[in-house]
Parts: C-alpha cells; sequence; structure tokens
DNA sequence: CTTGGATGGATCA
DNA sequence: TTGATCCAT
C-alpha cells in the first residue's frame, strides 16, 4: 500500500490543478555559502573528493558560472578559467564522499514547503512538486468576494512564458475580467468544449498560483537563507519546464495558450523522461527534433511505432497534457551508498571487499539510526550492487535480501554472502584471498521501510480503515476523480474597469512613493554589468546608500540583462561583448530557452502591429503604460522600503504589511449546470478523502504551521487551515505524534538496555538522546531550562478535549455544524458519525497500547516549538492582508 | 585513475 | 517479487 505507485487525475482535470515545481539553485554552493558566510558572492564550486586534477565538480554557483565554469569539470579546469574561484570539498568520511550536509539541507528547505501543501513530492534532495490547487481554489473564492487581492510586489522576479514581463501578463488577465469572452473564439478552435471553462481560468489560477510560489520562495529565503527558482503549471512537467526557463532565484509561469508556440521550438529532450534513450528514439523512430512536430501522429500512431503506454504518454505530453498526481513523499524510500572503484582501485582481495563493505554498512548503519529515530520504521530489505570485472567486460549485478537486523555486521555478512552466492567463481583458483573478478563497483541499500512497532501498525490500520470507509461514502456519491474543479457561480459584470483602476491607484502610489527614483532614464548603455556587482548592490543598500546611485545600476543591470537576451542570437559577440565577458552565463547564450523567448519577442511586435486596430479600443496603450511602470516597479521594489531586521530586504516586501490592499473584483462567469456544480462539490470532498488516506504515512506532524492558514494551534502554536477538516486531522496527529513518541521512546530504552548489557558498562549514559541536537540553531541558547522540562505525557488527555471548546469556526461551507462532545470542536453534521468513529478507535489504541503516564525525552520537543523565524513570520503574515482579509471574508459571507 | 560520483526513483520482463 | 536498466540531479 505504501508502494502506491503513480497515480494520475483524470483527463478531465488536466487543466484543473495548479502544480508548483521547486529547484534550490545549485543547491550545495548555496549550502557551503552558507556555512561560510565570508564565501558570499565570490564564485565557488563543489568537488566530490576526489584528488585527481582538483576533484570532480558536482555543483557551480552562478558567479563561477559566469567564467565558463560547469558542472563535469575537474577542479583544475575551474581554476584555469576562473582563478580565484573557491572550491569546497565534500566531507569524506569513511574515505568516501560524506553528503549528509546537503541531505539535511534539502529536508530544512522541505520543512518549509511542508507547510504550504500537504500534497507535497520530494523529488530529490533539492526539488520538489507542490500540489496547491486548493489552496488557489481557496483564493479564487476570495478573489471573488473581495477578501484577498492581488499585489503586484509579489510578483516580481515572476515571468510568464511568452510575455515580455509579469505585467503583460496580468494585463492579459485584466482585459480578460472586462471581456470574459473575448478569446473564446480562439479557445473554441484549440480546445474541447468541455474544458472551455478550466481554460478560462486557467491564466487567473496560473497567476495565483505564482503569488503562492511567491510566498513559497520567500519563506524558503527567510527561514534558510536558500534562494530556488520555481515553475507554475498545470502540471508537473510543465512546472518542471516553466522552472527551468528563468534561473536563478526566478519563477515562471507555463501559460496553457504559450504551450503550442513553446513546444513547436522545443527540443524533445528537454522533457523530462525524453533526455535520455526513450527521447532518441523517439526522435529516430517519428523523424521529429521538436515535441510540437509529434502532434501530426494520431495516438494510435504513436502507440503503433512506440509502444501503448508511451505512446498514450507521448500523445497526450505533446499537448501539454501530463497526469500524473503530485505523490505526496517525504521521506524517501530507500536509503543506500556506493563507491566507484576504477582502474587500479579495483578490488581484487577478499579483505579489501570486507572492509569496503564494511564502510558502506557501518554508513547505512548511521543514516538507519537516525531515520529510525525520525521516523520510527525499519529497512526489512537490502540490496547489494556491485560491477564486476569477468575478463574485461563490466557486469553489473544486484541481489537482494530479507532484513531483519540491520547492525553493521550482519549488512557485511549478507551481503558478502549475496556477492559470493552468486559468482561463479568466487575466489581465483588455489588462493584463499583473490578474488576472482575484480570489483569495480560497490553499493548497499536498505529499503521496504515498516514501521517499527506493531502498535504503530495498528494506529495505521485505524487510519487506513477510516479511509476506506470515506472512498465506500465517496463511491456512493458517485464519485471518482479526486480532482477539485473551480466553478464560479456569481456572475459580476463591469469590473476589470475596477481592476484596471486598481493597478493604476497602485502605481500612483508607488511612484509617489518612489518619487523621482524611477524616473531615471533607462541607460542602455551599460550593458553587461558582472552579476557580482548586483550583489555588491545588495551590500550598498543595506549599508544605508539607497538613492540614484545603486538604484540606478540595478536597473540598468535589469534593463541591460534583458537587452542581453534579446540580442542574444543576432550577431555573435561583438568585441564590446568580449569586453564584458562575464554579463551572460554561457549556458545562456546557446540556450534554447534564449531563442525562443527572442523569437517570441519578433512574433509578438508583429502581431501587435497588425492587432493594433482590434484591441484599439480597450485602451491597450494605456495598459501598455502599466505594464512599463509595473515592471519598473520590478527593479525598484528591491529596495528595503521599512525596517525589518533579520529578513532579507528582497523577501521582506514581499509580506510589507503596509501594503495597500484593494479587492480584485470577481470575473465573469461561464455558465454552469447545477449537476455538474453539485458533482464537483462531491469531489472536492473526495480530494480530501484521498489525502487522509495518506496522511498518517506522509506527513509530518510537527511542521504544520502553515502561511495560508488562519487558526493557532493550542497545542504548537501551528497556524492551521481554517477548514475544520484540517482541524481535526492536525488534532488527531499530536495524537499520534504522541503515540508515537511513547513508542519511540520505549523502543531507545529498550535498545539501549540490550546495548548496556552488551558492551559492558559505559559511563553513566544519559537516558538515551534521541536528536543529535546538531544544528546549532540561533535561539537553542534561549530556551535552556524551564521550557525543555520533559512534559509529561498524560497531557495526551488534552488531544481528546481541549481546555475550552473551539469558536465554531465562521462557516466555510454553509454545511450544519455540530459540537463534539468528545473533544468539543466543531464537526460538519455529515461528518459527525465518522468523526465518532474516530474517537472510538483511538479509545480503542490507547486500550490497546496500555498507555501510561511517562515521562518523554526532552529532546523531540525540539520541533514542537517553532523556531523565532517561524513565529517572526507568522504574525508577520498575520498582520498582512491575508488575515485583514479573510477576517473580512467572514464577515461579508455571513 | 578512463572518461560524471553518489544517490534515489521508476519501469519492465 | 526480483534483477536489470534507465533516468535525473
Amino acid at each position: 500500500m505504501s508502494n502506491s505507485t503513480r497515480a494520475f487525475v483524470g483527463m478531465q482535470n488536466k487543466y484543473d490543478r495548479v502544480v508548483l515545481l521547486v529547484d534550490m539553485d545549485c543547491f550545495f554552493c548555496q549550502v557551503e555559502e552558507k556555512q561560510h558566510p565570508e564565501y558570499q558572492g565570490k564564485p565557488l564550486a563543489v568537488v566530490q573528493y576526489n584528488p585527481w586534477r582538483g576533484g570532480g565538480i558536482i555543483a557551480v554557483n552562478y558567479a563561477a558560472r559566469a567564467k565558463g565554469v560547469t558542472r563535469h569539470m575537474r577542479g583544475d579546469e575551474a581554476k584555469e578559467l576562473c582563478h580565484d574561484i573557491i572550491l569546497c570539498k565534500v566531507p569524506n568520511i569513511r574515505e568516501k564522499a560524506d553528503t549528509s550536509k546537503y541531505r539535511d539541507a534539502g529536508k530544512e528547505v522541505a520543512n518549509v514547503l511542508q507547510r504550504f501543501t500537504q500534497l507535497l513530492e520530494r523529488a530529490s534532495v533539492d526539488e520538489a512538486y507542490l500540489d496547491i490547487t486548493e489552496t488557489v481554489n481557496q483564493r479564487v473564492e476570495q478573489l471573488q468576494t473581495g477578501s484577498f487581492a492581488l499585489k503586484p510586489e509579489e510578483l516580481v522576479n515572476c515571468h510568464a512564458v511568452g510575455y515580455d514581463n509579469i505585467g503583460e501578463y496580468v494585463n492579459k488577465i485584466t482585459n480578460r475580467f472586462a471581456n470574459p469572452y473575448v478569446d473564446d473564439e480562439r479557445y473554441v478552435l484549440a480546445y474541447d468544449p468541455n474544458d472551455l471553462p478550466a481554460v478560462r481560468q486557467s491564466d487567473l489560477r496560473l497567476l495565483i498560483g505564482a503569488c503562492i510560489a511567491g510566498e513559497v520562495r520567500a519563506a524558503v529565503k527567510a527561514e534558510t537563507g536558500y534562494e530556488c527558482s520555481a515553475g507554475i503549471a498545470h502540471n508537473k512537467i510543465l512546472a518542471k519546464l516553466a522552472a527551468g526557463m528563468n534561473k536563478p532565484n526566478k519563477q515562471t509561469i507555463l501559460p496553457l495558450a504559450q504551450i503550442p508556440p513553446l513546444f513547436d521550438q522545443l527540443p524533445v529532450g528537454k522533457i523530462k523522461g525524453m533526455g535520455g534513450k526513450f527521447g532518441e528514439t523517439v526522435c529516430e523512430t517519428l523523424g521529429v527534433k521538436f515535441l510540437g512536430q509529434v502532434l501530426k501522429y494520431s495516438e494510435k500512431d504513436l502507440q503503433r511505432k512506440l509502444d501503448e503506454k508511451s505512446g498514450t504518454w507521448l500523445h497526450n505530453i505533446a499537448r501539454g497534457i501530463d497526469l500524473e498526481a503530485v505523490t505526496p513523499r517525504f521521506y524517501s524510500k530507500s536509503i543506500g551508498c556506493c563507491k566507484k572503484f576504477p582502474g587500479r582501485n579495483n578490488i581484487t582481495g577478499l579483505k579489501t571487499l570486507q572492509h569496503w563493505l564494511g564502510e558502506l554498512a557501518s554508513e547505512i548503519n548511521d543514516r538507519l539510526e537516525k531515520d529510525f529515530i525520525e521516523n520510527n520504521r525499519k529497512a526489512k530489505q537490502m540490496v547489494v550492487q556491485y560491477v564486476q570485472d569477468i575478463d574485461g567486460q563490466e557486469v553489473a549485478s544486484s541481489r537482494s535480501m530479507p532484513l531483519n537486523q540491520c547492525d553493521q555486521e550482519t549488512l557485511v555478512k549478507q551481503s558478502l554472502e549475496l556477492i559470493k552466492t552468486n559468482t561463479k567463481t568466487f575466489l581465483r583458483p588455489g588462493s584463499e584471498a583473490a578474488l576472482n573478478n575484480a570489483i569495480k563497483f560497490l553499493g548497499i541499500s536498505v529499503g521496504k521501510f515498516e514501521s517499527a512497532s506493531s502498535a504503530q501498525n495498528s494506529l495505521q490500520t485505524m487510519f487506513a480503515n477510516q479511509a476506506a470507509k470515506k472512498r465506500r461514502i465517496s463511491v456512493e456519491e458517485g464519485v471518482e476523480k479526486p480532482v477539485v474543479v473551480v466553478e464560479q457561480t456569481k456572475p459580476k459584470q463591469t469590473e476589470g474597469g475596477k481592476m484596471k483602476s486598481f493597478f493604476a491607484n497602485y502605481l500612483q502610489a508607488r511612484k509617489e512613493e518612489h518619487n523621482g527614483t524611477d524616473k531615471v532614464d533607462k541607460m542602455p548603455s551599460e550593458e553587461g554589468l558582472p552579476k557580482e556587482e548586483t550583489k555588491s548592490d545588495k551590500l550598498a543598500e543595506e549599508t544605508a546608500t539607497p538613492l540614484n546611485a545603486s538604484e540606478a545600476r540595478k536597473k540598468s543591470f535589469f534593463e541591460s540583462f534583458k537587452k542581453k537576451m534579446m540580442d542574444e542570437s543576432v550577431p555573435k559577440d561583438s568585441s564590446d561583448d568580449k569586453a564584458t565577458p562575464t554579463s551572460t552565463p554561457p549556458e545562456f547564450r546557446e540556450s534554447f530557452f534564449v531563442k525562443y523567448l527572442k523569437q517570441q519577442r519578433e512574433v509578438k511586435k508583429d502581431a501587435e502591429q497588425s492587432n493594433e486596430n482590434t484591441s484599439k479600443a480597450d485602451n491597450s496603450s494605456e495598459m501598455q503604460d502599466l505594464a512599463a511602470e509595473l515592471d519598473d516597479i520590478e527593479s525598484t521594489n528591491n529596495e528595503p522600503q521599512q525596517t525589518y531586521e533579520s529578513v532579507p530586504p528582497e523577501q521582506s516586501n514581499n509580506y510589507n504589511p503596509q501594503q495597500e490592499v484593494v479587492a480584485l473584483p470577481s470575473p465573469e462567469q461561464p455558465s454552469t449546470s447545477k449537476r455538474k456544480l453539485e458533482q464537483q462539490n462531491a469531489s472536492e470532498t473526495a480530494t480530501l478523502t484521498d489525502f487522509t488516506n495518506t496522511y498518517v504515512e506522509y506527513a509530518r506532524p510537527e511542521l504544520r504551521p502553515g502561511l495560508i492558514s488562519f487558526v493557532k494551534c493550542e497545542e504548537c502554536g501551528a497556524q492551521i487551515p481554517d477548514d475544520v477538516k484540517a482541524l481535526q486531522t492536525h488534532r488527531d496527529h499530536h495524537f499520534a505524534q504522541q503515540l508515537n513518541r511513547q513508542l519511540r521512546s520505549e523502543q531507545r530504552e529498550e535498545a539501549q538496555r540490550s546495548r548496556l548489557n552488551a558492551t559492558k558498562t559505559t559511563a553513566a549514559s544519559p537516558p538515551a538522546k534521541p536528536v543529535p541536537a546538531k544544528k546549532a540553531k540561533k535561539a537553542s541558547g534561549a530556551t535552556a531550562a524551564p521550557t525543555t522540562t520533559p512534559k509529561p505525557v498524560n497531557s495526551i488527555t488534552k488531544f481528546l478535549a481541549p481546555k475550552q471548546p473551539l469558536e465554531p469556526p465562521p462557516s466555510c461551507s454553509n454545511a450544519p455544524m455540530e459540537l463534539c462532545a468528545e473533544c468539543k470542536t466543531y464537526v460538519k453534521s455529515v461528518d459527525m458519525p465518522e468523526h465518532l468513529d474516530f474517537h472510538m478507535a483511538k479509545k480503542l489504541q490507547r486500550e490497546l497500547n496500555q498507555l501510561e503516564v511517562r515521562t518523554i525525552i526532552t529532546a523531540t520537543n525540539k520541533k514542537s516549538t517553532p523556531p523565532p523565524a517561524n513565529k517572526k513570520l507568522n504574525s508577520t503574515l498575520n498582520s498582512t492582508s491575508a488575515n485583514h482579509s479573510i477576517t473580512k471574508f467572514f464577515t461579508q459571507s455571513n
């Protein structure tokens, strides 16, 4: 069940989701820069230990990329290109590279991301997909009631494919408010009529997604110090594609309408999954280079030429359709490590083999231990992988074996045994110590995790049963597809003008605020300021020399950067270019995207000219001005505006509480049949149901103060999305967590006991210290004595009976509510039976585990009190429009 | 020292 | 389920 392979959404929901891909910029480098602040702003690369030729480069920061340093290079080569480059070595433990530092950093980031959605899928150490559909939908509603407003300054560093700047994209949407059906003629030609409602809303919803993306990235930066790029689109493939189009520290929307022109020139290999053999096969067998060319084949054709599954997949992908769901996963399914033994380092002796197996097993062991403490799970399977040299040929093999214990010795013994029994002649004939086949690669990995205790298992099955029950209910209601569809109800006219004036007012206000500074003339001649310059600009600002000088330079940087992009593929570089070779990162020069963008501009100019007469009526020139000004804001807005201690200025302006907030009018509604609407409502609950199904398994209970949330959990201070279900789930989680702690602490004590028994007596060991207390966080010093005193576990009762009944949540929906006698919370009447079932299950569980009052290990509390950064952020947020508008929302809706 | 190491996920027979 | 292979970062 935990191995649920990919899930997919239904074809009818292809445009309904909003998916975010967050990709950390040169992540390993950022980790090093954070660790060594003195490196900030300097060219830097991370190399892997290998002393040969300066080590292999696995990450390059942008300052170094500007000088031509790339991955795959050796450290020495990098030095030649960039004499002052800083080469950070990956730490070496056990004679092999140790990347745990970066794994930890990745987790730190993921913890922040997790707050924004429970549908978080970690794709690698530095990438994650977020399905933010629900939040977007909420905001669409709030937009309609006027309780949420888009704020242009949240869109700094935001791009939309096919548009010169985000302002134009906003304008496009704005125009549609004025005339909702303005694009329908084109839509009808390009899309299935059934998709029209979704298509009409697509741009707006993506824009809202971009706002959220901005918040996400700002939170990541504020709380971890790391910068990232993001893509916003309707599915994973597109989000991933978009994220790569503007980097670093930028985000990109991929609008639906831009897919065809983009794909016409998009090399097939740019799509995730087609960068390798499969992509080549596709190109060869279809005789295509660009994804758009695939359109000429029917699905049947593709299935015939490739295979059924790939054919269908490709057919969809070529149309920008990707149905793969964002599958929530926070922790990896396996833990492994490996090492190459090239050339003379081939392992040829039994002793050596044992040695290295020991090293690998030792690392696995360490990481498993850590994992156990965090996740209370144990690996049930191990896999040995190895590459042997069999008369000159490299032969790869892997063998697996069930696992009961995972101590180092067992791992070594078993892996050795596996290799032995799967090699025809393991030892060289006549020798006791020499291997017959040299080993060139060795790896051990463990997986097939199971919860450590049976109690935990029963808790999970309890949740699973509950989920199953919900599913049955859903099925009875005739709901199949778990995707929320937004459909609006109240048609409104005449709002477009209001929105325009909002932006106009906004811009006016800004102009006054920045009096004079944004009237600085553009300085296109000042081309190609190197990146380092911008960083020093930032510094200059911080040291309070804000005015025209740095402003103008920054602005000219933006201008020149854009100009660069436009001039890109015209002639090769002029001699001028050589004078400032660092202005454009080399990978940009030949980048497909650069060419695409440039081409788009040309196309656009043509279109504008030919369209002039048609759109003239709609004061398009005015909108263009707005766009230009919005663009200006993008460059001027990086000025620190108020005093934000500790929050970097670039981020803080996303959260400016002083910001004027003006409601956005709601868009005109496409007509909708009631029946369909009902279905959609039903499917919304289905989404929630589906989520709880996986909730226990994946979610991290400690990490759920929400940025978009409205209610504070009394237990942990977390901000909880203000819907009943989320509240209840959150409470349930405290319960489960408490249970977990209990069990873990038991486990640890037991482990401690047996260890003590085994290894005589070491000094009086303190009651197992589960969390390595490694992170030297800023705030840890303050909370020394009283706050960290162990909390008695009997507080578990608190979860069942909160101190005072919560206020009935202001109706998110109009569903009737009831007060649960058991937990004093308000629950939808419809959900009450199920809710009571849950209490029953909890009681059962308690009895099952014979919960007693015990003390809790101190260190586990660490996470339950959010670090000050969180607090600050949350309080900041609470004072912003989000909070303000939500109250407005409630008062209005009642 | 052989052509990018280490790591993790997914697919398919 | 397992082992081989591919893919991506």
